[in-house]
DNA sequence: CAGCCTTTTTACGTTAAAGTCAATAGATCA
DNA sequence: TGATCTATTGACTTTAACGTAAAAAGGCTG
């Protein structure tokens, strides 16, 4: 038992338009079937356009995610080829690492920020309190 | 001692180049004084621009950027502005920790792909030793 | 089977973030 | 001072990632 969404089903469920979806698709980044001109989506095709906009989310360009998801799916039977993505998968490793590093700095300022802002705020109050009596 | 950058210096340092930083200007987004047409940039503006490809890195738009910037240098003194300061702040925490979980997601597939890379490569290894011997 | 609704195709438009190019202005150096 | 270099400005172009509109093709319903 096969089950299948169509395109409005996943435009809904993941909020994007008929259009992305179609776009991804001129891209090669998911290949659906057809029912005659009508497009079905598996579970599996679902997973990807989940994977894609994650990549999006994190910054990457469709051609990247492109990329990454070929890696997923690719099991190269040559020596070579296993080398290239190993390297491959370094790389990207590398680039989650430093966004991981870029989160962790931001995060840090926007706490700063913040106990800045209640200062002010409870400094505000106590004015007022004195203000008031 | 007031030391200042030129616009060439910080290109070469952050790898980008001056039409991107002029760009950046027209936006709004770091505000170098002058020295007759020159462009004299302070170490607040280096950070600013640090900044501003940190949140690139991170997918953020430069509208976004220019937002959490101003945030950054921002001091209301009145306490709704102060509110509306924190709920900005608290949103943009929810974005960054979504994006973490999206990066641990992504390593941790990284992992898998790895590791099955690794596996295929000593099955050749082994099956090379085999026929050879 | 006529009418209506959804889906698909095709084609052109749009926006963000620069890239490229040409003209001009200062700055520098022999 | 003339020549050369670098920086600035303005205009136009490009690319990615869709948005929008129009026409045709199914599919469903009374």
């Amino acid at each position: 038992m096969q089950r299948y969404f169509t395109i409005t089903q996943l435009t809904q469920e993941f909020d994007i338009t008929t259009r992305t979806l179609r776009f991804y698709e001129a891209q090669g980044l998911v290949l659906p079937q057809r029912r005659g001109r009508q497009r079905l989506y598996t579970p599996g095709d679902r997973t990807r356009i989940k994977l894609i906009l994650r990549g999006k989310r994190l910054g990457f360009s469709l051609n990247e995610i492109k990329e990454m998801i070929e890696m997923y799916g690719s099991s190269p039977g040559e020596t070579g080829q296993l080398r290239l993505l190993l390297e491959r998968i370094a790389a990207r490793r590398e680039e989650l690492l430093e966004k991981q590093r870029d989160i962790e700095l931001t995060l840090l300022e926007l706490d700063e920020v913040e106990s800045g802002a209640k200062a002010r705020m409870s400094e505000l109050h106590t004015k007022m309190h004195v203000e008031t009596e």
